[in-house]
DNA sequence: CTCGATCTGGAAGGGGTCTTCCGGTTCACC
DNA sequence: GGTGAACCGGAAGACCCCTTCCAGATCGAG
């Protein structure tokens, strides 16, 4: 038989873990697309390690927020949860809007579909369906216009995250605003006609990382 | 007495304005940060003949879209004399919104302050000093809300940049939507109070190219 | 304590962009 | 049309990033 995998070596796990650490930092400051030997830096240990324990930048950027997008998911199912349903949505939005301020990498993991990794694709997914059901809820409390769609989560997260990219406290600020702009034109009282969202599937296609140009 | 600048052989000319050419296409599909021997590949020259004419980016940059931003600057104050002030307000924001789909490098323009380019600024300034002319009369005239600040215009550029930034058509049609839920949240009913904007001159600063940290 | 398997870090290799240099070519003045 | 200055394009050099390789160090089982 097989002899399974074998327990790592204390060091390696060790220096796996620092890796992490660093990621977790690295990415957060300076966001997803920062030199991998950064990376190894801030860790203490060499450039091959880093390879070694994640060939591809994907693999690191699975490994360092598959937590964080269980907690996003998770966040979302408290909020859908939540008796006030559209005090729940209003929480939940700035919650979302303000995550690229305190860690721009996970900002960016959000707006980007990976569609080879499971860890956070399913994650990500089980937000959207914890959001669809905090979308419902806040319709039928009558806070949240009946022609607001669960797809234009993407587009407030973008267009939130288009501010904060420049990584300014400045724009932190601003952010703020535009989340004060954006939630009160999701209330109720707004029936102006909206322009009509892409076919979801089309939309969340156009997020997807590295496009094979 | 010195001779003054000599007139220019004819060939460096036709070559300077080829060059200029192809970067209106090439900063327009690819946005500024395109490689710089893409420009002269296109424009069927040499790499150096662009560095110099155009020794660094910004001077390229500069040459290209001074044309773009004093026709935004006009087209500020033909809506400031527009004799339907909201009206006008709507359209304006429609228009400075939808650049970046038509012309992806003026897009980045619009949201970035070169402070050493005095073509780009003035006319951005110009822009802007009508624009809060056509703030004034649209809150005077009724339809906008009286606590929207010109200053929210960068804001609004950048939310809907970051949304039409990965130039997918389908992230278009959502850009649209976008504008539909600011519009509406810039229209005079909303009256719910709104976070604050940071100084303008932090705002702008935040904004600058190439922050040399 | 010994020894082999595991792990490590630096260095070399390859791709990409920007800048600088220089022999050859083209223009425009006379 | 001849001549000198202006101009051209490709190539070389420098830098940055990622990947791969390997001689040596380290761990831990026995």
């Amino acid at each position: 038989m097989t002899p399974g995998p074998r327990r790592p070596r204390a060091d390696a796990a060790r220096n796996r873990q620092r890796l992490l650490d660093a990621a977790v930092e690295v990415f957060g400051e300076s966001g997803i697309d920062v030199p991998m030997s950064e990376v190894a830096r801030r860790a203490g240990v060499g450039i091959a390690t880093l390879a070694r324990n994640f060939p591809a930048r994907e693999d690191l950027i699975a490994a360092t927020f598959s937590a964080s997008m269980t907690a996003y998911a998770d966040t979302a199912a408290a909020a859908a949860a939540d008796p006030e349903p559209w005090r729940a949505f209003c929480g939940f939005i700035e919650y979302v809007c303000r995550i690229p301020r305190r860690d721009r990498g996970f900002g960016q993991v959000l707006t980007t579909m990976f569609p080879g990794v499971e860890a956070l694709e399913s994650e990500r997914q089980r937000g959207l369906r914890e959001f669809i059901r905090l979308v419902r809820r806040a319709k039928e409390a009558g806070g949240l216009r009946p022609d607001f769609s669960p797809h234009d989560l993407p587009l407030i997260m973008l267009a939130t995250g288009g501010v904060t990219r420049a990584g300014a406290p400045a724009l932190a600020v601003a952010a703020d605003r535009l989340i004060g702009y954006l939630l009160q034109a999701c209330a109720a009282g707004n029936t102006g006609p909206l322009p009509g969202l892409p076919p979801p599937r089309e939309l969340y296609r156009a997020l997807e990382i590295s496009r094979p140009g």
